[in-house]
DNA sequence: GCTCCACTATACAGATCGGTATACATTGAG
DNA sequence: CTCAATGTATACCGATCTGTATAGTGGAGC
């Protein structure tokens, strides 16, 4: 797995998952920059002392906080796919995952886009877990493509990640109404046309 | 014009100009919370008393550089369709305008999107701008489908809107080489089995 | 010449930022 | 029983945050 496992080393005793919890629902409604640690503290029931022998920094928090949403998608994503069979199914199945993710832990949108908002330097240790998520995502499309239409796998996949984070955005501006099942039907007649 | 002009009525003096064009970057490339108004004023060689003499807050700074960002695009693009002459063509300059503009103004993405990662109270003065812009785009999408394909125009628009956002999105965290050719490529498709 | 206006320079207020320090309570394992 | 880990509570650090106050400069128009 290639979760960016290498940066969480973190043990989450209680309390420590408490402020994370927190941390990671206060992050995502208001921005990261727009929350302290003190907030943080105070929403977890926890002391600001707690906090800095668990994780350090406040960077830390993040970094933990996106590895960690990133890993409960991959995981949450993995267990639908599994329980398709065709290619053409387990496509359908990201957009449909995509879907009720987005709609019980995603109104504002992708958090990784949001967090690349506010992380802009490369070298911040929690960039390598956000371009690693979209990279992977259009790897998982590109793959499943290949199994439909060889030839055309790379342009395909593309034009998949293009509808799905296209999706994404449109739900969290709530540009219009249930922007993913949309592309969900756009896929299917992509991929209606291709292949066989 | 519906630029949402409601907002926007401070006198831009010379000093104003250099103070919003340096905040303006500086939104962009760090994020809106990340900038102090110290830093603006020392960038733009100016002095804080001036931006609060002109501006009178930082949010109103924000709106400022929302509202100048989204108008400087609606121009762009209307130079870009008023050069085309059938709706086909019209549509595939909107991503051709977008190319060009992301090339030399936005290699972080969209800055409504990447604004809306911070700014998530629909209350602030700023929101209309943002969910503004992506229902003008949505709009004008479905409108030039209209004059392809009016059964379907409304499904075509959101189809390309999706497109585009997700183009956009791929293009500021680099996912792929050109995604912005790539969806104006995959438009063009689209186009070409509809209407007539 | 005088007034308006845009601007500079500097100092400061009150709050909050990320982060540290000291002192003490609770708990489970050896 | 002891010890280490986990936690609470509170006070503090220097820096930075948005925003204000005071004082003064230089030019354009009447």
């Amino acid at each position: 797995m290639s979760t960016a496992e290498g940066l969480r080393r973190i043990v989450l005793t209680p309390a420590a998952r408490r402020a994370l919890e927190a941390a990671g629902r206060l992050f995502y409604e208001r921005g990261i920059h727009a929350v302290g640690v003190d907030l943080i503290a105070a929403e977890a029931g926890v002391t600001k002392k707690t906090l800095y022998d668990r994780f350090g920094s406040k960077e830390q928090i993040v970094v933990e906080y996106l590895a960690g949403r990133d890993e409960r998608w991959r995981t949450f994503l993995a267990e639908r796919l599994d329980a398709e069979r065709s290619p053409r199914e387990r496509v359908l199945a990201v957009f449909d995952a995509s879907r009720a993710w987005a709609l019980e832990n995603s109104p504002k949108g992708c958090s990784m886009v949001n967090a690349h908002a506010e992380i802009s330097d490369p070298a911040h240790p929690a960039y390598p877990i956000i371009t690693g998520q979209k990279q992977w995502m259009l790897d998982l499309f590109t793959g499943l493509c290949a199994d439909i239409e060889p030839g055309r796998a790379d342009r395909l996949g593309r034009t998949l990640m293009l509808l799905h984070e296209g999706a994404l955005v449109a739900h969290g501006l709530n540009v219009f109404a249930d922007p993913i099942a949309h592309a969900r039907d756009e896929a299917r007649a992509l991929l209606a046309a291709a292949g066989e």
